[in-house]
DNA sequence: AACACTATTAGACCATAGTCTAGATTGATA
DNA sequence: TATCAATCTAGACTATGGTCTAATAGTGTT
């Protein structure tokens, strides 16, 4: 008997994604989370969970930090990407970052299904478009995703803000919080990605598409 | 009879695409230049210039910067580029950006003849491993393009600096000249490219890649 | 309960970034 | 030659960025 969690913010999605899984696996617990906290909070209750369905666009996990956090907090749990985009590049980042598979949500249920079951054999998936570019990784990349999964959500928020290219006063006010905290966030977050000044922030942000 | 403007710094590479042009172009005239102001220099002595073979790597030209400067002041002088690397996302860039081929550094000299054939009839030629992903250049980035091409080419050496992270301290000792100066030239770079800080500076210059 | 550990908050203080103004130099043009 | 325009230069000044110190609150450990 499965048991799977699905980490998406569209309610509507995940009722669908529901029912898609339903037809499919006759022994089925799902759990369901909203954003990338209850994700983390449902992974931390249930410790059996046999597959994540992660969204990449949830609040509080721009693009890849979602998936570099959980594989952090939970490397040995098989990681689903369900995205609405499936551009190569990203395709291929997620899969280099520990995603055993990359589901478009544009894909017929039925072919959904087999994607997760080739998954769950734990073998890698992804869409036929996409088999072919599937460029590793560099070593300097999973070094640096290594050290932005040390951030903690607030610093990744301060950090997404810096890769917008706003001042601190703009990010004080996004998060309401006062300059002064943003700026001790700021130097927390050198210190954590070994550089020193915000523009190299931003380059380690840039590259590793956050 | 046609004129040929070999612009890279390698003078021993220079030799051999002579040696190569010479057994397959009778009648022709070779123009040398070494960097990015001499190449520009040259075009300016020359105006008959049928063909400029520009190496992407060259100084005061880091990776795009050259091509663009070029296309920005002779719209219409064909352009191939000569690379050392293949990479299609550059491949796919210069093209982008107006040059009429790419040839490898790589490529044996019967086949670069060719090339710069097909590129003299007014075809754009790439190398067969690249001719799929030949994406579009967004409208955006030629936008951009336009902007940096406006820029000096001593604002463009800061915009590389501050591209690699250096502080302004850093860059005014890296040109021999002080920081007032450096700072200077950021708030010319700002207005510019239409941005109001170092961060989204740098992001300009590295989604063209400079 | 007492402990160490870490995240979050923020004030005071110094360093760096960025603007404004302005003189010097160069190149094109009348 | 005179002149205009653009670039490069830099000093003085203000705004923003970044460090250090320290208090608070939460978490897990002994």
């Amino acid at each position: 008997m499965a048991k799977f969690l699905i980490a998406d913010d569209h309610p509507l999605f995940r009722e669908a994604l529901q029912g898609a899984l339903a037809n499919h696996f006759s022994e089925l617990t799902l759990r369901e989370a909203e954003d990338l906290d209850s994700t983390l909070a449902a992974l931390n209750k249930d410790d059996d969970v046999d597959l994540l369905l992660l969204d990449l666009h949830m609040p509080g996990s721009g693009d890849l930090y979602g998936l570099i956090r959980v594989r952090e907090d939970y490397p040995l749990l098989p990681v689903a990407i369900i995205s609405g985009s499936e551009d190569s590049s990203i395709v291929a980042k997620c899969i280099g970052f520990g995603a055993l598979g990359f589901i478009p949500k544009s894909l017929p249920s039925a072919e959904i299904a087999e994607a997760i079951d080739t998954i769950l054999q734990g073998e890698t998936w992804v869409p036929k478009e996409n088999r072919e570019r599937l460029d590793v990784v560099s070593d300097e990349d999973q070094e640096l995703a290594q050290k932005v999964s040390g951030l903690t959500p607030q610093q990744y928020r301060v950090l997404h803000f810096l890769h917008e290219g706003l001042l601190n006063k703009q990010i004080a006010y996004q998060l309401g919080i006062t300059e002064a905290t943003v700026k001790a966030h700021i130097t927390a977050i050198f210190r954590k990605l070994g550089v020193y000044s915000r523009t190299q922030a931003v380059l380690v942000a840039e590259r590793l598409q956050l």
